[in-house]
DNA sequence: TTTAATTCGGATAAATTTGTCCGAATTAAA
DNA sequence: TTTAATTCGGACAAATTTATCCGAATTAAA
């Protein structure tokens, strides 16, 4: 009965966040993603990261283009200014940011649940490290071989 | 598609920490709490919450007296060393401090994904609070009228 | 103009989490 | 000893998240 597998965020958004840097990798090197590329190249089903994309599409953090040699890329200078909490937002909310700790629908600094305080402030640093992390420094993470998306 | 609300814990967990407090808040006075007292005080579905202090009675960080005038119980002199990680552990495991913050099943510092070390610095926070509450401190608060469980 | 590669969108299914129901077991009180 | 208050445990149901399937729409290339 105990949870398998307690993530920060929802599958959808994990491979949203990893399909996303893949893609902006490409597109610093003036290249497309395919759903195929993507998905190979991150691990993730096709189906349901087919609809993460049009999500994040939608939300117009990556742009899509449909037929040969289509798929999914981002403005090059876009980049660099596009920051992983867009991402995060676009996909799971803000409930990660603004809802409590415990679930109650009031908590707040003057009616505070046992734990408000000491969860303001985690989420507070976690809030600061999403809105200060851009897809540049990701990609390129990525790009030197210094990080994985896969396994 | 996205997701209602992204939380820290699963339903149960949150349900869990919050029956704790309670059931520390009454310990400390020399009383039980049934089943009914704490989910009338924490407002939670009952069946949902009977599940969760079974776990958590497994786990030992609560006892159960079966029987009229039975309930849950913690030993008074145990709610100052039990820490809410340890709550979190039974009902949550351990994911949440070890799990890769992108869903990637080998993420480590040899090799990361490109948000490894940004997540390994906001879950050690997350580690070392959760560590370092006791069950004590977050009763009194209640006790004391500074802080909620409802609502 | 035809073909084929691609994303889009709706329906549906599987898995997990959340939640309910109810009889069995236990045990204190009447 | 009987009754009633309680937790325990198993089966089941609902809701949400994760995942699949497939035809439609778009569009570049042949």
């Amino acid at each position: 009965m105990h949870r398998k597998y307690t993530t920060m965020f929802s599958k959808a958004c994990e491979y949203g966040i990893r399909a996303v840097i893949y893609i902006a990798q490409k597109s610093l090197n003036e290249e497309r993603a395919s759903l195929k590329d993507i998905t190979a190249e991150i691990d993730s089903p096709e189906a349901f990261t087919a609809k993460v994309l049009q999500q994040l599409a939608r939300a117009k953090i990556i742009n899509s283009v449909k037929g040969p040699n289509g798929g999914f890329e981002i403005k090059k200078e876009d980049i660099d200014s596009i920051k992983l909490s867009e991402i995060v937002n676009a996909l799971d909310g803000d409930s990660i940011y603004k809802g409590c700790g415990l679930g109650l629908k009031v908590c707040n600094a003057n009616e505070p649940c046992p734990v408000h305080d000491k969860f303001t402030t985690i989420r507070s640093e976690l809030r600061k490290m999403l809105e200060n992390t851009s897809l540049f420094e990701l990609a390129t993470s990525l790009e030197t071989g210094l990080t994985y998306l896969k396994r």
